[in-house]
DNA sequence: CTTGCTCCTCTAGTCGCTAGAGGAAGTAGG
DNA sequence: CCTACTTCCTCTAGCGACTAGAGGAGCAAG
């Protein structure tokens, strides 16, 4: 019951300091109350909070989606449709980002094998970039 | 030889005119010689310098790298080395993203695949975050 | 001459922090 | 009580690669 500096809490929840008072100024986490002078103090409510703060940022959430999602936590007797969805909508994201890594890693790889380690006049990874019709790309 | 106006290169080249003004800023493309009335000019070789750009940003190189490959390819009897060195660099960090990715692909589908849709109170999503022992990551 | 398009410069915003300046408050030891 | 050290405060600026907008000037066609 005892309050916490934000140092503290910096190291129970595993965040660093400045990104702490960065959540409560983009009001993930609410305004500290203040010692006299004027330090922040937190309870064990923050550490939770902050914590579900870093495993949802660890797992690529973004902060709009962080305080969704923090909104809907508190709210337990709705249905969690919404938080699914967001969650899927995440994992939907992800899949889009894993895609379309995996197209830019197969081009960079044809570049590799096709370069015979001459000379940069007849490099094919120079060719391909100076002239986009000779690669696989054909995203609009 | 006619000079074209930035409108057009950005047409020729398919990037935005304030993207080419910011290039230029960050001396990817030459400071382009002006008009009487202040408006930049270019030719044939700002199309294909910017082409490369283009290209090389769709790959995902970043300004840096981009700014080494045009100074590389300008000098074409040099060995390649280098410009494989930039290449191979890339790809491995493209491997990395995609790693992590899919390592989190695997957490948000797993918490997704727990969850019974039913309330929030009981929603595996929300345990999840909220306890991250319940989880696969564990990343330092 | 007027309309409408293109162009100019400059500033600020995006995202999620991170780094640093410059100063005040708290704590431990002598 | 004094000093040294750590922690904390606010504020500003920077990252990367743009994007958006304000406010104004140039230019071509009708």
């Amino acid at each position: 019951m005892k309050p916490i500096a934000i140092g503290e809490l910096s190291r129970q929840a595993a965040v660093k300091v400045p990104t702490i008072r960065f959540y409560e100024e983009r009001g993930l986490l609410p305004r500290a109350s203040r010692t006299e002078g004027n330090r922040r103090t937190y309870g064990a409510a923050d550490v939770r909070r902050l914590r579900f703060i870093r495993h949802a940022r660890e797992l690529g959430f973004e902060i709009e989606d962080i305080r969704a999602l923090l909104d809907l936590a508190e709210q337990p007797e709705r249905p969690c449709g919404e938080v699914d969805a967001i969650a899927r909508r995440h994992l939907a994201d992800i899949d889009d980002r894993i895609a379309r890594l995996a197209g830019l890693r197969a081009e960079v790889q044809a570049m590799l094998d096709e370069c015979s380690r001459g000379r940069v006049r007849e490099c094919r990874i120079v060719e391909v970039l100076a002239d986009h019709g000779e690669c696989l790309h054909e995203e609009h």
